[in-house]
DNA sequence: TCGCACACGTTATAGCATTACACAATGTAA
DNA sequence: TTACATTGTGTAATGCTATAACGTGTGCGA
């Protein structure tokens, strides 16, 4: 997997990536909406168009299971081909992880069917210890 | 992983399994409603309410990132804890296939992480290799 | 200067899912 | 039998997520 062109970026990019940096848990794309209504934003596609970008370089990932959007937690290291997550129900924290035997095995099943891998989706759900303490 | 109670299914539920069953890839909550109209649904919550039921006791999955629903390929096995599934993005079919060493190396983060686990995904984008040979 | 690529702004619309209220059938404990 | 809880159902309204289809402006290479 190759890291994809690290061009600067514009304003609403920049803007939209603030907000998932700021926040301590995934939000959705109309959440970034009215976060950053202050900044001028004034309709979805805006947050989509920026979204786009990022997700393309690595610097956000979309949550399926959530239909939200969480800044890489490895800002340095980012491109890498499969990325999972552990997403708590409760309070909605997100622990981002990777996993080279699992990589493999993906891997593996695409090879043994002639399959193409695009992307890969990993998320557990469940719940977190801190959580789970009560 | 236990499997859940297999109950009797009710009106509703046997026709959203059946047109899901009849159907050749995965098919959203709509497109269900509207392959049921003849049968006298009306409301997309007839639908969702059928697919709780099925989803609870594993005759049908729910794809994440199609948002959408098929039913499942082992119908005399469901209940497993992993299901993994590989989507093409050209063709719309969809495999479900299952792995151990994925299960257990979730497991093992989870276990690691004390993270209790509720629901895995696991889904590859790509392209078949029909589709791919134009 | 022309044409192209790209980012941006706006309105409208499409697609997915749930809330809220009402009613009927069934099972069960008092 | 009465009272209550559970489960499934029907309908309308609403909310959340995402994209289509316009048009504008700017920078840049041919």
């Amino acid at each position: 997997m190759t890291t994809a062109a690290p061009r600067e970026l514009t304003r609403n990019q920049s803007l939209v990536l603030g907000a998932l940096t700021q926040a301590e848990g995934p939000l959705s794309a109309y959440t970034i909406l009215d976060r950053l209504r202050d900044e001028g934003f004034r309709a979805p596609l805006q947050v989509y168009r920026a979204l786009d970008k990022l997700l393309a370089s690595g610097l956000v990932h979309r949550l399926e299971s959530l239909n939200a959007f969480i800044a890489c937690a490895h800002p340095d290291c980012h491109g890498h081909g499969m990325i999972a997550f552990a997403i708590c129900g409760d309070c909605g924290q997100v622990n981002e992880f990777t996993d080279d035997a699992i990589r493999e095995r993906l891997g593996a099943w695409s090879a043994a069917n002639d399959f193409q891998t695009e992307k890969t989706i990993v998320e557990i759900r469940g719940h977190c210890a801190a959580c789970r303490a009560h």
